[in-house]
RNA sequence: GGGCGAGUGGUGGAAUGGCAGACACGCUGGCUUCAGGUGCCAGUGCUCGCAAGAGCGUGGGGGUUCAAAUCCCCCCUCGCCCACCA
């Protein structure tokens, strides 16, 4: 009896039964540790219900999950709530209601709607980062930090958000600019907590090999940050001082061509150095400097700003002396906080010495030529000869600047010299949903962490969590503050900042591994058998911050002993952005698709595949002006004509007597099975479903010229159905369930591909004469080079374009492409 | 300023040295006595042509090759990243 396709009885019935049976729970360990798979989607971050960019990378994570089941791998698939943060503080200060309030009740609604779109999540591993069994792990692994000296305090400048009235993490200011609501921050001078990332540069490099399934973008863009750069130091003494000072520069060899000498503004050195006259002048400049935004500060469009200090340092290579200036454009966080400047090979130093008529000479000449200093119009920063400068004159480019840093470590006064963009993670934030710091301060003791056994400290409720700007709001929890030293006894205060949510974020992939574990993050034991993460899945606007500070967390679990691979996620798949009109989707833009209106109206099988067959999931995908409307056209319409196909076969009775047609299909099949599972393997799940619909499009066309192999038919929609149902998990299950099959079909073998049954008898063979195609032949596959020159040469349409000339060259790739060469 | 990536029909896209435009959407026509945002079938890159066919065609220009969307060089446009980082 055949039945009509209800999507939404289907689906609401199925996402029911699979939240209470939970049938993808994955084991504790996996049965063979060769056969695991461990593939993991970036938590989300609960800001509301899910939007179309959680069903995007839902859809591609949950189709790689499904699909590594049916090929028979132990696989773990667990969702949690990234939980903490900014924009549920915000929020609930906008709606006057508790930030835990607005976080769970969120939590509930992105929780029901993964399981309303058929995700296959195991979920008894379900965490919130806001829960304290959760975030006194975070306190757990700040104490070890502190413990190996990975966690400090310091006073330092830091970006401050005026408006979200917190510091931010170098990460978190773009281009000046507040990540999260671009206001331009201001520097100012804190005692803040920060992880010591800065000496796991070389590491987060170096290691970055073993990532093999990651894009280069994503790989630049690391390397782009930690931002490594390889020089010299060289130490110069000052005139008429002991005092030395040593400058970081990529190009030693351009030491001779040094004309003047630059301290930042903030250089403590230069208040030492400059007499009274100078002090006069330079305590306005550098008040001037300091009121500059990071935005100006850092342009390269603004004039340099600097003065001379009227002292000098001594080239220790020449003896030569060279004024000391101070400049706007140098700056006290990178190197040295001084530099020698090369007007000649250096732009920014070309300019400076250009608009204070300083000196330009060059040391380094390009081949044939020697310009002279006073007459560039720019830096020259190309290759060359060293010239001017002494016994290394005739040096070539290449050798240059490891033969003067060989030497100036032999002399002493240099050295070989690294330095990195990347600055030590800030963690401290003076906001209140978040982790609290576990540190006590006792007038006795100083800062003292907060014994392992008195973890968690509880985030108290009952505070009032508007940000002042001036001291966190838990400092206004007096009665949570007040504590006693764990030392002394004496009475104490807790730290009242809370840590930057990405430290929940840098290490939550080991914990859905061990996820009720009272007595430790995790148990190693565990994590090692199912890490590393085979397959990670996430926006690509975590390339610095969530994959860097996770990777550095990685290698301090390894140096703990806690963790084995040094790097977490191998292979990581960054999901492209959906919009529409090329604007991120939101309510107030009005250009916001609902998922919740596509499961009423299309039902979240439809989605999906919609989703997915946009196109490459790494691409991004505008979504059409129409909205969900869209899925009634595309995939709704094609999900109905597979359900009919599907349907009506279930009880043909099979054919007694098979011919060529059944023949041809079963061919079709199992070309589409290769075919289908390489795309798989890819993600290339647009071209997967365009096979799945030339397949089906097949069949019916089979069932049209009076096809109707029951046994067959079957066959086809039994293998057309597995290939569909990572993607379609609902309607693919119910239509293998009516058709009498045992068990779901997400835990069945996927199709095998059987390379005999594909294997075409003939082929076309494409004839082209002087590279344009002039006939399409059919051959059969076991041709040869002679027995195609003889089907080619018995084409009329060919024989008239050699037009009776000598053939002059043959180039034949059996059995499916000749191409003649002729004289024109 | 530096780096990286992309540019293919009306649209999303396919093809990574071998028939450009698979598969879809849209459009056109037909069928289903059709009320259709339904279903089925056919056509659909551009130009010329009744047709057979021919020519052109993957941002522009050049090159390598029997053969180029694909490889190389130059240019244009867009996107992203970094950026006074010495």
């Amino acid at each position: 009896m055949e039945r009509s396709y209800d999507f939404a009885e289907i689906e609401q019935r199925l996402a029911a039964r699979w939240t209470e049976e939970n049938p993808w729970r994955a084991p504790r360990l996996p049965r063979d540790p060769a056969n695991k798979r461990y593939l993991l989607t970036m938590f989300p971050y609960p800001s509301g219900d899910m939007h179309m960019g959680h069903v995007e990378v839902f859809s591609i994570h949950d189709a790689i999950a499904r699909y590594a089941r049916m090929r028979g791998f132990d696989v773990l698939s667990p969702l949690g709530f990234d939980a903490f943060g900014l924009p549920a503080e915000n929020a609930a200060i906008k709606r006057g209601i508790h930030p835990k309030k607005w976080t769970y009740s969120n939590i509930e609604k992105l929780l029901s709607s993964a399981q309303r779109l058929g995700c296959s999540f195991d979920w008894s591993r379900i965490f919130r980062t806001c829960d304290p069994e959760y975030y006194r792990w975070n306190q757990w692994f700040f104490l070890k930090m502190y413990e190996r000296g990975l966690a400090y305090r310091k006073e330092a400048p830091a970006w401050w958000c005026p408006n979200d009235k917190t510091v931010l993490a170098n990460e978190q200011v773009v281009n000046g600019l507040c990540e999260r609501c671009d206001t331009p921050v201001e520097k100012r001078w804190l005692t803040q907590w920060f992880f010591k990332i800065s000496d796991y540069a070389d590491r987060l490099l170096d290691d970055m090999d073993v990532n093999v399934g990651w894009s280069d973008r994503l790989k630049m863009l690391q390397r782009n940050w930690i931002g490594r750069s390889t020089g010299a130091e060289i130490d110069f003494t000052i005139e008429g001082s002991s005092e030395r000072i040593t400058v970081y520069t990529t190009r030693p060899d351009t030491l001779w061509g040094a004309t003047f000498f630059v301290l930042a503004p903030e250089h403590p050195l230069v208040e030492r150095i400059v007499d009274e006259d100078v002090r006069h002048r330079f305590v306005p400049f550098k008040q001037d400097v300091e009121r500059m935004t990071e935005i100006d500060r850092t342009s390269t469009e603004r004039p340099k700003k600097g003065m001379f200090l009227g002292r000098y340092v001594v080239n220790p290579v020449n003896g030569e002396r060279i004024p000391i200036w101070t400049a706007d454009y140098v700056l006290m966080d990178y190197g040295t906080g001084a530099i020698m400047a090369v007007p000649a090979h250096d732009q920014r130093d070309f300019e400076f010495a250009r608009q204070h008529d300083l000196e330009v000479r060059v040391v380094i000449a390009p081949e044939g030529a020697e310009p002279d200093g006073a007459l560039l119009s720019e830096a020259y920063a190309g290759d060359g000869v060293m010239v001017n400068s002494g016994p290394f004159d005739g040096t070539p480019a290449e050798d240059a600047v490891r033969k003067v840093t060989d030497w100036l470590e032999s002399q002493g006064i240099g050295r070989y010299a690294t330095n990195y963009r990347l600055r030590d993670w800030l963690i401290s934030r003076q906001r209140y949903w978040g982790t609290p710091i576990p540190i006590v301060y006792c007038e006795e003791h100083g800062e003292v962490p907060v014994p392992e056994a008195d973890l968690p400290v509880v985030l108290p409720e009952d505070v009032d969590f508007t940000p002042t700007g001036e001291a966190s709001p838990l400092a206004t929890a007096e009665s949570w503050v007040q504590t006693v030293c764990p030392i002394c006894g004496a009475p104490a205060r807790r730290e009242t900042d809370t840590m930057d949510t990405f430290v929940d974020s840098s290490w939550y992939f080991h914990r859905y591994l061990d996820p009720e574990n009272d007595a430790a993050p995790f148990d190693p034991d565990v994590s090692n058998a199912w890490m590393p993460i085979d397959q990670y899945t996430g926006g690509i606007e975590h390339a610095v911050m969530h994959l860097i500070y996770a990777r550095f967390f990685q290698k301090v679990l390894v140096e703990m002993g806690m963790a084995r691979d040094p790097e977490p996620f191998p292979a990581l798949l960054n999901q492209g952005t959906v919009t529409m009109g090329g604007k991120r989707m939101s309510k107030s833009r009005g250009n916001l698709v609902d998922p919740q209106e596509a499961f009423e109206r299309y039902g979240a099988d439809a989605l999906r595949l919609y989703m997915l067959f946009s196109g490459p999931p790494w691409a991004d995908f505008d979504w059409p002006e129409e909205g969900v409307t869209a899925i009634g056209r595309v995939t709704a319409p094609w999900l109905a004509r597979v359900w009919r196909l599907c349907d009506e076969v279930r009880d043909l009775p099979p054919s007694s007597t098979t011919g060529d047609a059944e023949a041809s299909l079963r061919k079709r099949m199992h070309q589409t099975i290769g075919r289908v599972t390489a795309d798989y393997d890819e993600f290339s799940f647009n071209t997967a479903i365009a096979r799945l619909m030339e397949l089906v499009n097949d069949t019916y066309r089979y069932r049209a010229a009076g096809g109707s192999d029951g046994a067959l038919l079957r066959e086809v929609s039994e293998s057309l159905l597995k290939m569909l149902a990572p993607m379609a998990p609902f309607m693919t299950e119910e239509l293998w369930a009516i058709s009498g099959n045992e068990g779901s079909i997400h835990s069945s073998a996927w199709p095998t591909f059987d390379p005999d049954l594909a294997r075409d008898e003939e082929v076309m063979m494409v004839v082209q004469v002087n590279g344009k195609v002039r006939d399409t032949i059919p051959v059969p596959v076991t041709i040869d080079q002679e027995g195609m020159l003889e089907r080619a040469m018995s084409s009329t349409k060919v024989r008239s374009h050699l037009d009776g000339k000598e053939i002059a060259k043959v180039v034949a790739k059996p059995p499916k492409l000749l191409s003649l060469v002729v004289p024109r």
